[in-house]
RNA sequence: GGCCCCAUCGUCUAGUCAGGUCCAGGACGUCAGGUUUUCAUCCUGAAAACAGGGGUUCGAAUCCCCUUGGGGUCACCA
């Protein structure tokens, strides 16, 4: 059968070239620049990390601008639990930013104040002429007027839209409503059964009717302005060229174009990109610590605390919708001895990833190179990135994967750089291991776990041993135990009771001579089989069967502790294996 | 429920826009071997997907329609 071929030529690698749809574009070299808009709501979670990522990386390959916009017009929120701390997460994810606050040598830029409640007064100007043009008004329902509204409508299964009882109001009704001080919303008018269209670029042409949206609040009653008015006004002007953000807005975007419109701005270019979702496939979000808090509080049936006060703790099991504040969710997984999910790029950091590995896996997460290649850094990304790559279903967070990646990462390290990464780390979460070690055994240990480690932390953990008291080890009776010391003729402990003048009597304490010492034991009196005797002292000193190198392990814990905790493991060779 | 969006191995994805190179490629995970003083690493190999149904076409993972499934959103939150 024949085959029409179309030539060589034809046939060479596709080009991804889409047309440029947006028209502000095409007539003049405008300078890309794109923001990232985050709430100040403690840390960077990894769905917004990504976002940030894709910005700045957009934002880098064209040398365009890349901004940070705080949205802090919610008054509650922002009082009680307003935190920068993404700033700092950012930072150590290495993304900088052109303008925006201010934070370890970012921020500036001619175009702030960049809180938008800082704005209010910009807010204000363009709201004072949305009315006047006759493109806005002043609703006076309040919001338990709404909700009765709302509940009606969902009782009769119908959809709720705003009824627009407040445009009949008459000028001299509405005049009196102020002067009587009644608090009231602005609400933009919208034009009715119009299509609107939104060219997303990621997305491709989405449609909305009008007649699925209704008059939306654009300010509040206590004279901030929604999210929707603030974000356009300010995208429009801080110049902003791209707006790419997560999937939950390609909803709002007719809204905000609605907007534009009747103030007249243009349209920036849109990009929404997909979720992020747990791999259960529900949507990953701070709640899900709590999640976790309370499954496993109801699980073993626990009813108090001592880190949670008793009144908080009523609080917080009254609902679902009351949730632990971050620290004292934290203290309370310490208490019952659980580990929460990772969600925040903080807690990443916290297990010991290195932001590199971070920024690669997020990368892939809805995006790809196109080839084979899926080690990558950000300079790589810089260069590759495409908005016509990035993918448009939703994709799963998978630790596994990430693990894999960081243990690929650590060991591509030299160990140059792995000594003083795992050295920083433990400075910062776990310093009693630099109490406990001397420099000379602390750098044996690091470089010992340098090939083995798949985080920093898996590493700190697998390591408590080593700075454990020596009389605390407590020895592990499982099967592989009983087969390494007890089992066979002559048994681990008779290794261990002969090898123990041996090593008590080596005059030089380094790795290679306890190796040149138990070796020649080994093949004197255990057939030279090595594992023979390199279980038992395993078992000796860590109290398992899991370390690393046996003769960097006996190293690092220098010959006092390996005697002693030999010692201690003989004496138990009656007690032990008693049951 | 209305509206909007999405759909390739268990997972992330390549391939889809310009149909034939695809009995579908890579990675993680899984399984089976091997190396190793333990664990891990490392090496080799295997199983594993075009959601279903209709079209269009000489030819469909790729284009169209329907169904199904999943997600987003319906606030004076952002």
């Amino acid at each position: 059968p024949a085959r029409f071929s179309r030539g060589p030529t034809a046939r060479r690698r596709r080009k991804r070239v889409r047309p440029i749809r947006c028209p502000a574009l095409m007539s003049t070299s405008t300078t890309i620049r794109t923001r990232f808009a985050p709430s100040p709501s403690g840390h960077l979670h990894v769905g917004g990390a990504r976002t940030a990522l894709f910005c700045w990386a957009y934002a880098r390959q064209h040398d365009g601008v890349f901004l940070l916009r705080i949205e802090d017009t919610d008054q509650k929120r922002s009082s009680d639990a307003a935190s920068m701390a993404f700033l700092e997460d950012l930072k150590w994810l290495g993304i900088d930013w052109d303008e925006g606050p201010e934070f370890e040598g970012c921020g500036g830029g001619a175009n702030g104040p960049y809180y938008q409640s800082q704005r209010l007064d910009i807010y204000n100007t363009y709201l004072d002429q949305l009315l006047e043009s006759g493109h806005a008004y002043r609703a006076f329902e309040t919001p338990d007027e709404l909700d009765d509204a709302r509940r009606t409508a969902r009782a009769a299964k119908k959809n709720y839209r705003y009824d627009r009882a407040a445009l009949e109001l008459d000028d001299a009704t509405v005049q009196a409503y102020l002067q009587e001080g009644r608090e009231y919303v602005i609400r933009l008018r919208i034009p009715d059964d119009v299509d609107v269209v939104i060219d997303d670029q990621v997305f491709g042409e989405v449609r909305i009717n009008t007649r699925e949206l209704d008059d939306f609040v654009i300010r509040k009653r206590d004279g901030f302005p929604t999210y929707h008015f603030a974000v356009v006004v300010d995208d429009a002007l801080m110049e902003v060229s791209h707006v790419i953000r997560g999937q939950e807005h390609l909803i709002n975007t007719p809204r905000h174009v609605l907007i534009q419109d009747a103030i007249g701005f243009d349209r920036p270019t849109y990009a929404h990109l997909p979720l992020i979702v747990n791999p259960d496939g529900s949507k990953m979000s701070k709640r899900d610590k709590d999640k976790a808090l309370r499954k496993h509080v109801r699980e073993h049936n626990i009813t108090s605390a001592t880190s949670v006060p008793e009144d908080r703790w009523t609080w917080w099991l009254e609902s679902k919708d009351h949730q632990l504040e971050f620290e004292e969710a934290q203290s309370l997984a310490r208490e019952l001895q659980i580990a929460l999910p990772e969600i925040n790029v903080d807690d990443f950091r916290q297990t010991g990833y290195l932001p590199g590995v971070l920024i690669n896996y997020l990368a892939l997460l809805g995006w790809s190179p196109g080839d084979d290649i899926e080690t990558f850094d950000a300079a790589f990304l810089i260069e590759r990135f495409g908005l016509d790559r990035v993918n448009k279903s939703a994709a799963r967070f998978d630790r596994d994967k990430l693990l894999a990646f960081s243990l690929d990462a650590i060991q591509a390290l030299g160990e140059d750089e792995f000594v003083p990464a795992f050295k920083a780390h433990v400075q910062a979460w776990h310093p009693e291991f630099l109490d406990a070690m001397d420099d000379g055994s602390f750098d044996i240990l690091a470089r010992a776990n340098h090939g083995r480690s798949k985080t920093l932390e898996s590493t700190v953990e697998s390591s408590r041993f080593f700075i454990a008291e020596d009389d605390d080890i407590e020895y592990q009776t499982s099967k592989a135990v009983r087969k390494a010391l007890v089992n066979g003729e002559p048994s681990g402990y008779d290794h261990l009771e002969n090898l123990r003048p041996v090593l008590a009597d080596l005059a030089d304490w380094s790795a290679p001579s306890i190796e040149q010492a138990v070796e020649q034991y080994a093949t004197a009196h255990a057939d030279g089989k090595l594992g023979k005797v390199a279980q038992p002292l395993r078992i000796a000193v860590s109290g398992g069967t899991v370390s690393p190198a046996i003769f960097d392990t006996l190293a690092i814990l220098g010959q006092r502790s390996v005697l002693r905790r030999i010692e201690r493991c003989l004496a138990q060779r009656e007690s032990l294996w008693v049951a």
